[in-house]
DNA sequence: TGTACATCAGTGAACGCGCGTTCACTGATGTAC
DNA sequence: TGTACATCAGTGAACGCGCGTTCACTGATGTAC
């Protein structure tokens, strides 16, 4: 005979997908502010104990808030981690891609295209600097599973932009070839604007400066 | 008069610095055994769920061990993330380090420097594709704050060493420039091996081409 | 222009769960003689 | 070579805390007439 007890199943170890999307969006104007006051809180407090120590309770005690105020807005902390991403994102996104459909990439000279790349890696470098976290929310897009596809969309969509920019530049160049090229920057790039970011002010700009000449250099040789 | 209550004190929310080091290191045969396979099994879970949905219990659970034996030797699941990430650090540390020192950043011809720094490259990618949860744990690395110090400390040791033969190799370079052109570097390159670690096969061997040859151009303008 | 009512916004207090952690213990391994 | 003892290794069971979340409610704002 078996045992008549239920057996004990062990839990299976999965990420388990919180729903990320807000729930209410506010509609009057104290409303709206108390949905800013959250997600700016919440960037700070990001920035000072990094988002693994966040939680909403601890969110809602920084902001001078109950609970169930968050709660009407966010189902959880991964929402709120999700919108501070998708505006960080969307912030930088917009702006580079505005700079390269102006025509950011081109450039009849050696120098010329080098100001222009550097113009808006120092751009990126400064959004994110100034968006509140945004350094220790560039590292939760990373890192957390369920908000990697914000990052993943968000470089997936420049880099289109990019490579439609790039066919035209480069018309010589194998476009398989080129594509990967170009995601391969603008992953490179991230990761040069989060080192700059927590790099103390006197390198940043040697880094800044170094990483438009490497990517200058490189494609000087594309055609 | 007062309240003679003690006022609530307002929590400060600080990253609490939770101890790292290991307890007791295993003295058995059968201790070490437990001791490799709660890193193996953390390392596992790691890369399925992520760092922020490990929890001690987890590990054990899924183990086969009960809790006590895991804090034996660890005092907190941040020392099992420290050791795992010691371990990467030092896996593509020393095999980086022992590259450069025979020479790996020399060559006569622009072929064969792109050649040497490509057979690196995709060996530092196996190192970390091979390794339990490698890229969950170079991810944690990055993002969780009590372990950024050991990323810090290898970028460190190998920019120190690659500076030694980089000076060597371009005496006409400003040295601060240089310092800072290898950190860059070698940053980006940590960058570029998480991106192929994760990337689908088929694009891999195009990253790692194309990363390599944007760091050779580049050097080669380097005197 | 005032009033009644509907809806929106936020609170105080509490809940259940599971996480990190520990206690008192048993069993396994090593060693002195 | 066997035995007694010390130390090492791991278990079962439970704890307190705080996190995510909700309930029933009060107060603020908007609107119909």
């Amino acid at each position: 005979m078996t045992d008549t007890a239920t057996p004990v199943r062990a839990r299976r170890p999965r990420a388990r997908k919180p729903a990320l999307a807000t729930k209410l969006r506010p509609r009057q104007a104290r409303a709206q502010d108390t949905f800013e006051l959250i997600l700016e809180t919440a960037g700070q407090l990001l920035g000072r104990i990094g988002f693994e120590q966040l939680t909403t309770n601890l969110i809602c005690e920084a902001a001078g808030l109950s609970p169930p105020a968050l709660y009407r807005y966010f189902p959880n902390k991964y929402a709120v981690l999700k919108e501070l991403g998708d505006r960080l994102m969307r912030a930088q996104d917009d702006e580079v891609i505005a700079w390269a459909d102006a025509g950011g990439l081109a450039g009849a000279t050696f120098e010329e295209r080098l100001a222009k790349s550097l113009a808006i890696h120092e751009r990126m470098v400064d959004i994110q600097r100034d968006f509140p976290g945004g350094l220790a929310i560039g590292r939760a897009l990373r890192a957390v599973p369920v908000l990697q596809d914000i990052r993943f969309r968000s470089r997936d969509v420049v880099a289109a932009h990019f490579f439609k920019h790039m066919r035209a530049l480069y018309p010589a160049t194998d476009p398989r070839r080129l594509e990967v090229v170009t995601r391969m920057t603008i992953e490179l790039s991230y990761a040069a604007i989060e080192m700059v970011v927590e790099e103390p002010d006197r390198d940043a700009d040697i880094i800044n400066r170094e990483v438009c000449l490497l990517f200058a250099h490189y494609f000087a040789t594309f055609s």
